[in-house]
DNA sequence: GTCGCCGCTACCCGGTTGGGTAGAACCGCG
DNA sequence: CGCGGTTCTACCCAACCGGGTAGCGGCGAC
């Protein structure tokens, strides 16, 4: 390789902007193009200094790091991005990886990880912390359980939360079906615990997010 | 037209599958070759019998209306069916055209509305009650302001909304966003007030159902 | 500045929900 | 026939939820 790999990094906190910049131009095949301390800037200076690996903050003030990670990729599609991130759920891992990033680190990662992260993505390849990986391996898992799990229901219990997931109220659902509330709350009482959900917005979810 | 077209009836009530029939038969253009009080009756006579036309009630004991739609049209593609139910609710409707119904209508449509969308679908018209057409155009209009609504949201709201939507008590989404449950219920009721709905769950459906 | 909107906290109240437990009618299977 | 599974009803209880109302600090617009 003769030329480094330009990278830009967009974090709120000045501390941990410098202290990234800082780690990533120690390293001889990388070099830091930008520090920017907004999604604001981040969208102002990024698209002319064209850097190929971007660690992105994901709680930032204003345009949040994954607006900001859509509108980066529109105006440079060819950009990798690494989201930087003290959050760990999998709402925020997901819409992430839906924006487009290529990778998803926690702040706490040693330093060697962030380098070698930006190595990987630049190279093709996904980065994500082990503790990441985790959670998303989890969340599919879950996914693939989450049919079994509904097929495990009887025909009335399916009925009952499909008027359940159309947010109905119990009282609703049992006029609907011309049973008494109890009746009703019987079989949610059994869909909640076949399908390990507490509540029946959990419920709702899980049958709306089958195939 | 030479040939009269082939019409079954599947109803589990008699009375109301007898009255389906002698209204077929008396109209010179339609024949009735099969009247099945089950669903399982359908699908044993129907591939024989070959109906260019099948009335269907929804609510059938044992196999339902729409999971005989399903199968039935596996086993006659061409087949034409019109849904014949007192359920005018969405989700059945949708259900139905999901599964290939080409027809939706309410048991306390006059006969002349009967026979008249049985010719409509001959001849590859789609069929509706006008209570049912309504319901479906009323549904995708909902449906455009959806997303409107939404955007009617504050940032904190929209934060709020989308714990909630991912199965989160009050309690939980107040101890991820670090404030008290009070602060929770108060957005939470702001929100359903801008998405016109009732409870948590009907909030949730809103929020997930977004482009 | 003043007004309006946002975000947060707090309290009350009635209704709903979730969990536990129990019993009865029904139906198909072995 | 008895057994297990499904469906339905019923009651208790604690927790949570939804609606109303009130107040306070901050921030941007006019």
């Amino acid at each position: 390789m003769k030329t480094t790999i330009r990278v830009a990094v967009v974090e709120d906190s000045r501390t941990t902007r410098e202290a990234l910049a800082a780690i990533i131009d120690l390293e001889p095949d990388l070099e830091c193009v930008a520090a920017c301390g907004s999604g604001e800037e981040a969208l102002k200076y990024l698209p002319k200094l064209k850097p190929e690996v971007v660690l992105m903050d994901i709680q930032l003030p204003g345009v949040s790091g994954i607006d900001c990670v859509v509108q980066l990729k529109q105006q440079l599609p060819e950009v990798l991005i690494i989201m930087v991130t003290v959050y760990e759920d999998p709402i925020r891992i997901f819409s992430a990886l839906r924006a487009g990033a290529s990778g998803y680190l926690l702040k706490r990662s040693e330093p060697e990880e962030v380098v070698s992260a930006i190595r990987d993505v630049h190279q093709g390849r996904g980065a994500m912390s082990g503790e990441v990986a985790l959670k998303v391996i989890h969340y599919f898992s879950e996914q693939k359980e989450q049919s079994e799990e509904l097929e495990t229901l009887t025909r009335r219990e399916t009925e009952v939360l499909e008027l359940v997931a159309f947010g109905l109220s119990n009282k609703e659902a049992a006029a609907r079906l011309n049973v008494s509330v109890e009746a009703v709350r019987w079989h949610l009482k059994k869909i909640y615990s076949k399908l390990h959900v507490r509540s029946r917005t959990e419920a709702a979810i899980k049958f709306r997010n089958r195939g």
